[in-house]
DNA sequence: GCCGTTTTCGGCCCGACTGTTTTCAGTCG
């Protein structure tokens, strides 16, 4: 059984235990043993095979052993056991906003809930109001919560979330009671997908904040309206949460409502050994105050270094910033140019000419344009004589455009028996291939890694493309084994593409840790179908800060002549 | 469930808001 099956299986029994009322500590464990067991991906089986699993901190025995159960069969008798006393259409109540397990198992147990549907037409029939605890208001929230869901999966591409949470930053610094503004929550550590969006100002005057929130345009719904705290909805079915706070306790409060809760929860703990108490007013020692005014001081308070937002999602930067070894993350200046860019030649938006113009005034030294190859029907792939002319073309526009360096490329589908799209001298034409999988994904784990691995070891490919294929909130990856294919790219000198489009991110933040321990480099290609596509390698450059990565753990830091020469070097290799 | 430079047992973070509760539980982050 693969980690993400076993993490989901880890989190389905805290879930579980939730509902059972069980002790909120031992529910915790199975959610930290999840997390940890999603990010060890193909790690998983080896170290389950060698008995390693404990290594791990947060794995204990008991952990231990039903990971190993897991693995070797693919199932759990302790798992199959819990879900025999809950029917399972029961966990899509606990995603209605409102709805917790402690309600959730009211419903069940009282009133025979057992499903979204039946949810609704118990609240059609007024069935909650005999219920103590639930009256009107809830069981009107609950219904609404029920369309909501129908409509939304709950969850939000982060560069949509972003999009919108800017726009609301702005109106509120615009007021003059407001003195900061930060984003906070899941956006501001740049997860791929959120739930909601998350803002922080700080004010002398909250009550008129919260007024000016709630009133904002876009504003279709207000969901809460506290003192210091108010949520809404928007138009798009996002919700937004804005917390006020006074100037002073906005570093504090700004830690607190960043997150994540894992690494809070473990902040507080850290703080409370030391004598200390944390929360989003300040940092206390008794009832003084340790006077902190950025977020680094209050890292440094507590014996750690600076934490990156991205960071904080306990896998382990508490550890590392104790023992002084954060890595340097990369910055979106440390990109110097990039790869991956279709023009209308195959299915891009914008022409050679406006691609190459709005790259260099973007300020990238260089460009990798890569077009689909000749398979790729669906998306008008490049002929040979095709590639031979825009080849010319490319010359042509160089001549015209010296402040940056073109690279000619292709984007060649991995045929289903791993073999690339065009003859090898065709391919030896090229300064660089990226190498994609676009067909055939039902293929079974060992085929498709066959194939991949195939591709890679193939000398002309520079790039492996999107490896994994997922599309965030609509389709999972491929199945495939990422430690061999990773452990190929290292063995071929291929980089690994950290794919910046905002509907892909892949590869994975989870994976980019492992990535760079195995010696693989990642290279953030925006994968721009029109000009505006080529800043979407700022997405990339997010997931990869998430993910652990230095400037040099990056493709496309290098210079445009260590690119030629890199280049060079991997085709006469 | 996990964990230990106090500990192998007894801890394990903290507060705002809502709704329905007449003093607080549940949810959320």
């Amino acid at each position: 059984m693969k980690a993400h099956e076993v993490g989901t299986i880890l989190s389905d029994i805290a879930a579980l235990l939730e509902l059972k009322g069980d002790n909120p500590f031992k529910i915790r464990a199975y959610e930290q043993g999840a997390r940890i067991v999603e990010g060890l991906g193909d790690q998983l089986e080896p170290l389950v095979r060698e008995g390693r699993l404990h290594e791990h901190k947060g794995i204990g025995a008991a952990l231990s052993e039903k990971i190993t159960e897991l693995v070797r069969t693919g199932r759990l008798a302790y798992h199959d056991e819990l879900r025999r006393e809950f029917p399972p259409a029961i966990f899509d109540l606990l995603k209605i906003p409102g709805l917790g397990p402690k309600k959730v198992r009211r419903l069940y147990q009282t009133l025979g809930v057992r499903s979204l549907g039946e949810l609704e037409y118990a609240c059609v029939e007024n069935r909650l109001l005999t219920l103590d605890g639930f009256g009107e208001k809830s069981q009107a929230n609950i219904l609404e919560g029920i369309q909501l869901l129908k409509r939304h999966q709950g969850r939000f591409l982060f560069s949509d979330a972003l999009e919108a949470a800017e726009a609301l930053l702005a109106a509120l610094q615009a007021s003059p009671d407001v003195s900061r503004t930060s984003l906070a929550g899941s956006l501001r550590r740049r997860m791929e997908t959120v739930k909601d969006i998350d803002l922080l100002v700080s004010s002398d005057s909250p009550a008129a904040v919260m007024e000016r929130f709630v009133a904002l345009p876009g504003v279709a719904e207000v969901i809460a309206h506290g003192g210091t705290k108010s949520s809404v909805r928007l138009g798009s079915g996002l919700q937004a949460d804005l917390r006020v706070v006074s100037d002073r306790e906005f570093p504090y409060a700004l830690h607190h409502f960043t997150g994540s809760k894992e690494h809070n929860t473990i902040l507080r703990g850290l703080a409370k050994s030391r004598g200390l108490k944390m929360n989003e007013y300040g940092l206390f020692r008794g009832d003084e105050l340790i006077p902190c005014s950025t977020e680094a001081e209050i890292f440094a308070a507590l014996g750690l270094d600076d934490i990156p937002p991205e960071l904080r999602e306990n896998l382990g930067e508490i550890e590392a910033a104790q023992a002084r070894r954060l890595p340097d993350l990369i910055a979106e200046r440390d990109i110097q140019g990039v790869f991956h860019a279709h023009t209308t030649e195959s299915d891009g938006r914008h022409s050679l000419e406006a691609m190459v113009s709005a790259a260099a005034a973007l300020g990238y030294r260089y460009l990798g344009i890569s077009d689909h190859s000749r398979s790729a029907r669906y998306a008008n792939g490049l002929s040979i004589e095709r590639v031979r002319a825009q080849h010319r073309a490319i010359d042509a526009l160089q001549q015209r455009h010296p402040e940056i360096v073109l690279f000619k490329g292709i984007e060649s589908d991995i045929l289903a028996d791993g073999s690339l799209d065009y003859p090898d001298d065709v391919l030896d034409g090229f300064d660089f291939v990226i190498a994609s999988v676009h067909s055939r994904f039902g293929m079974t784990e060992e085929e498709m890694t066959a194939r991949v691995v195939k591709a890679i070891s193939h000398p002309a490919v520079t790039i492996l493309g999107h490896p994994t294929g997922q599309l965030l909130l609509s389709r999972d990856s491929y199945p495939l084994n990422l430690t061999r294919v990773l452990d190929a790219a290292k063995m071929h000198h291929v980089a690994v593409e950290l794919n910046a489009n905002p509907h892909r991110l892949d590869l994975d933040w989870r994976f980019c840790k492992d990535a760079r321990d195995r010696g693989v480099t990642l290279s953030i290609n925006p994968d721009a179908h029109s000009t505006e596509g080529l800043s979407d390698t700022r997405y990339g450059v997010g997931i990869a800060r998430k993910g652990w990565l230095t400037r040099a753990d990056v493709f496309n830091t290098q210079s445009a002549d260590q690119m030629r020469r890199t280049l060079t070097a991997k085709q006469t290799r």
